[in-house]
DNA sequence: CCGTCCTCCTGGCCGC
DNA sequence: TGCGGCCAGGAGGACG
């Protein structure tokens, strides 16, 4: 599933793809995945206007227009924007294309189809409230480790679910969480009053180091995720838990235990993390 | 504020 | 081989 760091290398692959294009026609099969406008709207929207940029915040991206308006994706589980030529076949599972100026076609596909776009900005004040409520990203100047002390101390709750909470930190997923948790030696049961000042820093320190690592090797590939063209990341040779259960822990060699923690998988060493 | 349960969805995998 | 059933899970909403 698309965290932050195969968010990023979606917006690195596709940056250069699509930058200076114009979207000459859009197409949508699967109009619920258009939160908003209307889809009538969002196509009369995008149609006629050039890509300026790309950005992300969290696990969402934005497609700049020339406009001031933009394209805003959430790829959710199995999401991917791909580019291809013309007279590339057609990628599977297409739900949205945007055909583009020099014979390319941008789509975003979806197996489970739970990814949306909407088309917001401009004079239009309609924000998405999922984005405009995320908290600070790892790696971020805004994330620091007295940031996440000061939210532990006066938050009552399991770390992973504060940890997958994008109003806290924005961008950790399923893998990466159980990764910092891993990291750092704590249970994703660990309530996160109950952290000493001691695993908050190291908590901090992991969070940062999965997250660059991530970013580093092109994002973790396991079933679905994809870039821009088409490429895998390799960082799932680097985890240290998710999708290990039953295997030995890379520290100690103890078999690594699965639990649910707020209806997620959590894979951890019931050994090294306390 | 927090937990739990539900919803959306379908490919893949397990057991029979 | 084929089929039923379950699992994966990001996010938001209802409810206690």
């Amino acid at each position: 599933m698309p965290e932050m760091p195969e968010v990023e290398q979606v917006r690195i692959s596709l940056l250069p793809q699509i930058k200076g294009k114009k979207i000459v026609k859009a197409e949508v099969r699967l109009p619920r995945m258009i939160l908003h406008p209307s889809v009538p709207e969002f196509i009369t929207g995008v149609e006629g206007r050039t890509v300026t940029d790309v950005r992300r915040k969290g696990k969402y991206l934005t497609l700049l227009l020339d406009n001031g308006q933009y394209i805003m994706a959430h790829l959710r589980m199995t999401g991917a924007l791909l580019v291809t030529s013309r007279e590339a076949p057609e990628p599977s599972f297409a739900k949205i294309r945007f055909t583009l100026t020099d014979g390319l076609d941008l789509w975003f596909t979806d197996i489970r189809t739970f990814g949306t776009m909407c088309l917001c900005g401009g004079s239009d004040p309609w924000t998405d409230k999922g984005y405009a409520s995320l908290g600070p990203e790892p790696l971020s100047a805004v994330f620091t480790e007295d940031y996440l002390l000061q939210r532990v101390k006066k938050s009552h709750q399991m770390i992973k679910c504060f940890l997958l909470d994008q109003h806290k930190i924005a961008g950790l997923g399923n893998i990466y969480a159980d990764e910092a948790l891993a990291a750092a030696d704590i249970r994703p049961t660990r309530y996160t009053d109950r952290l000493t000042k001691k695993q908050v820093h190291a908590l901090y320190e992991a969070v940062n180091q999965v997250i660059a690592q991530g970013l580093r090797n092109h994002g973790t590939t396991f079933r679905d995720y994809q870039d821009a063209d088409g490429h895998m990341g390799n960082n799932r040779d680097f985890l240290l838990v998710y999708g290990r259960k039953g295997q030995p822990c890379t520290k100690c060699g103890a078999e690594l235990k699965q639990i649910k923690v707020g209806g997620r998988g959590s894979v951890y060493c019931p050994r090294c993390q306390k």
